[in-house]
DNA sequence: GTCTATACTTGGATAGAC
DNA sequence: GTCTATCCAAGTATAGAC
């Protein structure tokens, strides 16, 4: 790995851990073990080195919800699959994180990046509910891309609520009650 | 107003604008129009004004759903005033926002308080569609607990989605949706 | 009680040696 | 390319005058 990658790397952890205003340049070169020379030689600062990172954690998203929405038979096994994925729930949505943070959200470049990954989240989202609904899993009046808007909130709510628990269960009653009410609005 | 009330309103407007870690007694004083020592003369630092503002903002928030959830004639009334109540989307939740704050959630005194509305809230609506169960509105089945914890995660992540993008049709949309849900789950 | 002055640390970035 | 040294502003808190 070069110094680089070190960096991006070491950049993706804190973002996650701290956020992005509260993550320094100096801690992002200690737990990468470079001196402070190496990120202004390969970034223009913080917040281009953000932004690499930011898109990182996007490409290996994307794979990762690529792949739960495929598992399973039905609509409402494609969102489960997706919602009940292992995860870091304490540690919050690397995403999720970012858009509450107000220095993420006064940079262009950073809020736009996070837009663009809920943006996408969602239409995949919606993509399935209206398969759903088109195959007569669930009932006709369903809307897709209000229903995807519903599952994506609340898989975020559901770790802001865990968080403040500080206690997994929270996520997890959040996110059994939404799949229940999908259950419950089949055809 | 005294100028310890003047400090308290001014760390209530700077917590919900930048959050906690990013709020500085500095800006605290500006906006309160304080010199530095009266900070530090009527409260022990940032934290303890900072416990003391998050205390007035949960006083406001429990009175506010209380009269919400008071509002209609059945149990989907109630959580549809509850949901649709108008918000300043854009802004955030003042408690949501602060449990994504690393410094707020290793603050065991910040993030009890945080922790305690939330609790106070899931408990609210529980309350709300138990009854909804108990009357015959919601079928049997319905898990209250679960549900309550799914609407307070979908207001929160409606919250954050809307930020990351900068625009409150989203939020219409996940609130919308989960009402949506909600009425499809009646008996 | 409130103010100014000050101390010390950290954040973010640059300069220049190697 | 990477390092150390350094700069200036801001964060947090204290001291002491009024």
């Amino acid at each position: 790995m070069s110094t680089r990658d070190d960096l991006v790397e070491a950049t993706r952890e804190l973002l996650w851990e701290r956020g992005y205003g509260a993550t320094s340049p100096r801690a992002i070169l200690d737990v990468a073990g470079a001196g402070q020379g190496s990120m202004y030689h390969h970034f223009r600062g913080k917040e281009a080195l953000a932004q690499e990172a930011i898109e990182r954690n996007a490409e290996e998203m994307r794979e990762q919800i690529t792949t739960d929405l495929a598992s399973g038979s039905s609509a409402v096994e494609h969102l489960r699959a997706y919602l009940v994925r292992q995860r870091e729930v304490l540690k919050g949505c690397q995403f999720g994180r970012l858009a509450q943070d107000a220095d993420v959200v006064g940079s262009p470049a950073l809020r736009g990046a996070v837009e663009e990954m809920f943006g996408w989240i969602r239409a995949q989202l919606a993509a399935v509910i209206a398969a759903g609904v088109e195959s007569g899993e669930f009932r006709a009046g369903l809307d897709a891309a209000k229903t995807a808007a519903t599952v994506a909130a609340t898989l975020q709510g559901a770790y802001v609520l865990a968080r403040s628990a500080q206690d997994v269960a929270v996520f997890d009653d959040a996110v059994e009650g939404v799949l229940a009410l999908l259950t419950a609005a089949r055809a």
